[in-house]
DNA sequence: GCAGAAAAATGAGAATACTCATCGTTGACG
DNA sequence: CGTCAACGATGAGTATTCTCATTTTTCTGC
């Protein structure tokens, strides 16, 4: 993970740079947002770490601009404690903001909470383990489903849908909350895809389809896996 | 979005689920940690606000508790400023920490800023217009794109990859990278899937495949767009 | 320059996903 | 109890995506 410091002051850069260091993250340096936007096209950055008071272009600027084309996690820091700077920092796109004199250590907590959201992104909550219900069993460690023992072939989008309903046993989804989760997408599609796939899994896992033992649909609403 | 707020002190929660409410959120109340956890399950809940120090079940726990299923977004609440606990909140899965007494108007900002960043998971940065870049012309509204005026049809997979190029034009993406941006995982894919796709755009896109004018490779790195 | 290894491109075929037209089912209402 | 409209299921064709085997290109060291 590679973070950016960005702060007109070297003495505060350097000295976050060696705890940062002593985490084991990567750290580049930057004295003025101008330098900072510079070096954010040139490097992968994961994290920056911005001062707002600065010569030639301040922190809330720099922010500004940077989010016209990335989405980084941007923790800013300032002298003043003012609720309204706050406010506008946050508003203006930060994910944080610290106040100096600060904790290093408290600032080093932040830093791993936010990289842990950016970079756990699409896998919410996911804990792996073995999921049963009935005959059926989903196995999340290693994508396989089995049903009465016997092991069951899935492409990956049905698997994707098997274990959204799976993991949420009981619940009903929507053909489109279905979409959201297993596409990551809002784009609208054909709107019988996932009966479709919903009939495909139901040709694998169930003895009788027509008399559907796990996934079961409900009427004008959606599907859900009992 | 819907936030849950919790706090054993019910005029604390009921003054916050103004200043929310009035910002157009929907609000759910719980008076402790056990009231949250049910909450939760029963519940869409979209980002929590949760007091430290409360009877039953305490603030730290109840998030412990929460982190093993779920990944909303979590600001932690408490009287007390010291940094030994804020750096315990943090590591225990929280987002943000607030002590109080806190700015109502900093705490939605805060509430915003976890949201945003929450809710636009895989779009990262993106932002809508036409990407130009001499002949080739990406439009990212209506997800079209020209080659000197002529409309070029391509499929899904291909426009993104294309997209995620032209946004960064210049920059070198390797096929790893590119898949992890545009298939939004980890898994492991085929490992000249990206060598096909590439192939298949500068089909479409290039007038000489062979002499690719936009579409480039960088030995030993990958594509990039110039 | 030349040989050899590594990286990238290609062609073709298989697997997967999507679309469309049509048919069957469900539940509301008279 | 029968009709109707909305919803879900189905079959089959088409498009997209992936895989594999093979060839071509690029770079390195000699």
């Amino acid at each position: 993970m590679r973070i950016l410091i960005v702060d007109d002051d070297r003495e505060i850069v350097d000295s976050i740079a060696i705890f940062l260091l002593g985490e084991g993250y990567e750290v580049i340096k930057a004295y003025n947002g101008i330098e900072a936007l510079e070096s954010l096209s040139e490097n992968e950055v994961h994290l920056m770490i911005l001062d707002v008071m600065m010569p030639k272009l301040d922190g809330i600027k720099t922010l500004m601009k940077l989010r016209e084309s990335r989405n980084i996690p941007v923790i800013l820091l300032s002298a003043k404690s003012e609720d309204a700077d706050k406010i506008l920092g946050l508003t203006a796109g930060a994910d944080d903001y610290v106040t100096k004199p600060f904790n290093p250590s408290e600032l080093v907590a932040r830093v791993k909470s936010h990289l842990r959201r950016y970079t756990t992104l699409g896998s919410i909550g996911k804990q792996n383990g073995v999921i049963t219900i009935s005959g059926l069993s989903v196995n999340t460690e290693n994508r396989t489903v089995k049903v009465d023992g016997e092991d069951i072939r899935l492409t990956p989008i049905e698997y994707k849908i098997l274990e959204l309903l799976a993991r949420n046993r009981g619940k009903v989804f929507s053909p489109d909350e279905i979409y959201k989760n297993v596409w990551n997408e809002n784009t609208i599609v054909g709107d019988n895809t996932i009966a479709v796939h919903i009939r495909h899994i139901r040709e694998k896992i169930e003895i009788n389809p027509k008399e559907p033992r796990y996934l079961k649909v409900v009427w004008g609403i959606g599907y859900k896996i009992v």
